[in-house]
RNA sequence: GGAGGGAUGACAGAGCGGCCGAAUGUACCGGUCUUGAAAACCGGCGUGGGCUUGCCCACCGUGGGUUCAAAUCCCACUCCCUCCGCCA
């Protein structure tokens, strides 16, 4: 949520900087307008309560001085304002709930350093890197043997089988099998090793309340593209991102501990609802896949060093596991709800022969820490934290890229080194039992 | 799932329906004392909101209700603890 004060200390501010996401500036002053009256009718009702206050006071002195008749005159009096408090007290009401619903639905503001567009189109790629990087190439040679898609490369080796996904879940949820599976296990491993030193492995749940959602800002925007488990009033977990973002709701942070990075790894769930259709063969677009994320509550000092560090670890996995990437800062008119800034990593998967995304660093600034009420101590009061996280990595198109870029002449996959202490012998050949 | 107990400020822990936003202790911050530290003593010390910046309003797990007036009474829910049952 963006800052109210904010809006209303230098309004012109606001709206240039969410005009360059499309929001509309009479967007902006319908709420100031509806704050107004929300404050105007709070004012009246504060005004009736301490009247209410004061009458009650005198009633309980009249009462010790034993002079009944005042004090139940005054009580009369009392009830009679209390009616008309109660009735200011329900307009305020409304009109807040009107100005939060409104407030709720309005994007973060666009760092300055986010390059101005309307869409994808207008991302800007800031650097390739491939294995072997040639000053002037601006991209890799790939031999014939590895422009075979992972749906295929897949379907020789035993390792994927998307039918018995589909049979037991529906499509789009993928069921790996042998040193498919073991594969995926090796990469969630290797990268949570890799964080350790310096991010603290959480497990969180794999679902959360409504109430959570809501406050990391999925909800209500996103229901659409959520599984919902409405009996138990829970959601499947679209991302790590939610649990860890809520898991010091409501709590005044001590600076000290400040920056706290967490990494977690989890299922993530998708629906995909606007995506139907699209991007639906092999592990391009799936329903559930695993995902490591970083996470970091910091002061607003150590935001950039923060979101840095995400995105220099991200890329030191890509790199790492060898793998041909790109990395692209995201313009206003692409940039998430909630994030000010934005760096996707996107891999190469040779036999797709597309670019697909990996991971997306963000810097939320307050925005997600004030929905979540999350703040540290400062000498002069608590204030919010920023945070920012990232995928470090998301499996399953990478998954792809691997036994597609890896894919040798006689179509073994020969995994790289790093992988061998998690994996074992990394030589995929294909299955025969 | 059943029975009982509990939820108050950073923590511990009081709180007859009426100067209770809340005693007291600890912790923390400032000061006195001290060569320094400790002890002792003095002072300060929750969060959010509104406006005429000094005041007003809200918050004692959450949501409702009773009342002139609720931390305090009533109802529902949530979470925690103990015991029983079940169970990977």
């Amino acid at each position: 949520m963006i800052d109210l004060a904010q809006l209303r200390r230098e309004p012109e501010f606001v709206k240039a900087a969410l005009a360059r996401r499309g929001v509309a500036d009479e967007t902006m002053d319908a709420i100031l307008e509806v704050d107004g009256e929300h404050r105007r009718l709070l004012q009246e009702a504060e005004a009736l309560r301490a009247e209410v206050k004061d009458l009650s006071r005198r009633v309980a002195e009249a009462r010790r001085a034993k002079a009944d008749a005042e004090a139940d005159s005054l009580a009369r009096l009392s009830r009679e304002v209390g009616e008309r408090e109660r009735a200011a007290r329900e307009a305020c009401d409304a009109v807040g709930a009107d100005l939060r619903e409104r407030l709720l639905m309005v994007p973060n503001l666009p760092a300055p350093e986010v390059p101005d567009g309307p869409d994808e189109s207008a991302n800007v790629e800031v650097r390739r890197w491939w294995v072997g990087m040639d000053e002037g190439a601006d991209f890799p040679t790939f031999a014939s043997h590895q422009r075979v898609a992972h749906w295929d490369v897949a379907r020789e080796l035993g390792i994927l089988d998307l039918e018995a996904g589909a049979r037991l879940a529906g499509s789009m949820f993928p069921l790996y099998r042998g040193a498919g599976a073991r594969l995926l296990r090796a990469l969630s491993t290797f990268a949570l090793d890799r964080h350790r030193e310096a991010y603290e492995e959480i497990r969180p749940p794999s679902v959360a309340l409504t109430d959570t959602m809501m406050s990391t800002g999925h909800l209500p925007k996103s229901a659409d593209d959520m599984y919902e488990v409405p009996r138990d009033d829970l959601w499947l977990i679209p991302t790590a991102e939610v649990p860890l973002t809520s898991m010091r709701r409501g709590e005044i942070l001590d600076e000290s501990i400040l920056p706290l990075r967490l990494t977690a790894l989890t299922a993530c769930f998708r629906r995909e609802a606007g995506a139907a259709g699209r991007d639906t063969r092999g592990l391009l677009r799936v329903h559930e896949f695993d995902k490591v994320e970083l996470f970091a509550y910091c002061t607003p000092d150590q935001a950039p060093a923060a979101h840095a560090d995400i995105l220099a670890r991200a890329e030191g996995l890509l790199r790492e596991l060898g793998l041909t990437y790109r990395v692209l800062e995201l313009c206003a008119g692409d940039l998430g709800t909630s994030s000010a800034r934005t760096v996707d990593l996107e891999v190469f998967s040779p036999g797709v022969d597309r670019w697909l995304e990996v991971s997306s660093v963000s810097w939320f600034r307050d925005f997600q820490a004030r929905r979540a009420n999350v703040r540290f101590r400062t000498p002069q009061g608590p204030q919010f934290v920023h945070t920012v996280n990232g995928s470090g990595l998301a499996w399953a198109r990478i998954w792809a890229a691997l036994v597609e870029t890896y894919r040798q002449p006689d179509g073994t996959v020969r995994l790289p080194d790093v992988l061998g202490p998690y994996f074992g012998d990394l030589t995929i050949r294909p299955r025969t039992t």
